[in-house]
DNA sequence: GTTCAAGTTGAAGTGAACTTGAGTTCAAGG
DNA sequence: CCTTGAACTCAAGTTCACTTCAACTTGAAC
């Protein structure tokens, strides 16, 4: 446990969070000791790197999943997966900026009106509906926690 | 309150939140029912556009309360307020920009190796504990519960 | 004078991703 | 055998930004 704690740089209470939550697995030696093999490993660099890009538990326990045989991922997977991700990514980028050129174009216009200023009015949360480009995708607003009020 | 909140587009209770942490005020009516002046719907708008950028409440109250004589934004305010908001974003955006082009090498290579990966590599959090580039910089982070245990 | 939507309060709940704590057991060294 | 440090389990705690609930009061219209 110290051990794979170390390597992977994960802490302890996270590596058996990961397990309870069925994105790795242990089997137990004599008295209930995790031992992993070292595809756990692998399995643990892969949570990083999803995490890094911002995917939730759920989804990359999806992902993880939706391996084939549930194997650590191959060349080819790897593949297919980072060009998700790095879309993903993009989608990310391309939210910020369109926030930042917002606030640009604000830059010294001193108004932050409710009715002549784009960037802090709350209609184009409302307005934007449809499935147009938004100021922020969802997977960038911040975790809201119930559902929304619409 | 009904009608702050349709044209501020925060929820009541949100607006009741932002009562309670300080962020605006509002004097009482009669039987204790809450009269909002005008300029805090400009203070709404700020809020707003605040968290749009990613700034904590805390954040947001430091901002509020570092405008002189704690007013509403002027021309000049907003100016410097939006350079500072600009810096943050170009921030974000880099770090995802950075992430996404240590994806893009990784792309094909199939590794997700812990040693030679530099993406999913947990010393690169580990390593860049000097003020060099971060794969993320703790505004894109996860926001962590507890103390880190570095 | 009645009615009722809209407002009030304080406490508690939400979700994500873990961490912390308490109390117990394992395993290796001396 | 004894100690010590690492690991175990399970429940509860943490942070953030709100929302929801229950029980109650206001205030404007009819």
């Amino acid at each position: 446990m110290g051990e794979i704690s170390r390597r992977s740089g994960f802490a302890a209470s996270a590596i058996r969070y990961y397990e309870a939550e069925g994105l790795i697995e242990a089997h137990r030696s004599g008295g209930g000791q995790r031992r992993f093999e070292r595809s756990v490993l692998r399995r643990l660099a892969f949570i990083r790197a999803a995490s890094n890009v911002g995917l939730s538990i759920e989804e990359i326990r999806d992902e993880l999943g939706r391996l084939p045989g549930n194997r650590t991922p191959t060349k080819a997977d790897w593949h297919r997966i980072s060009k998700h991700w790095g879309a993903r990514l993009d989608e990310q980028i391309a939210a910020l900026q369109r926030l930042k050129s917002g606030l640009d174009g604000c830059i010294g216009c001193g108004c932050l009106s409710l009715r002549s200023c784009a960037f802090s009015n709350a209609g184009d949360w409302a307005a934007s509906q449809g499935p147009g480009a938004q100021l922020l995708p969802d997977s960038l607003r911040k975790p809201h926690p119930t559902k929304r009020t619409s």
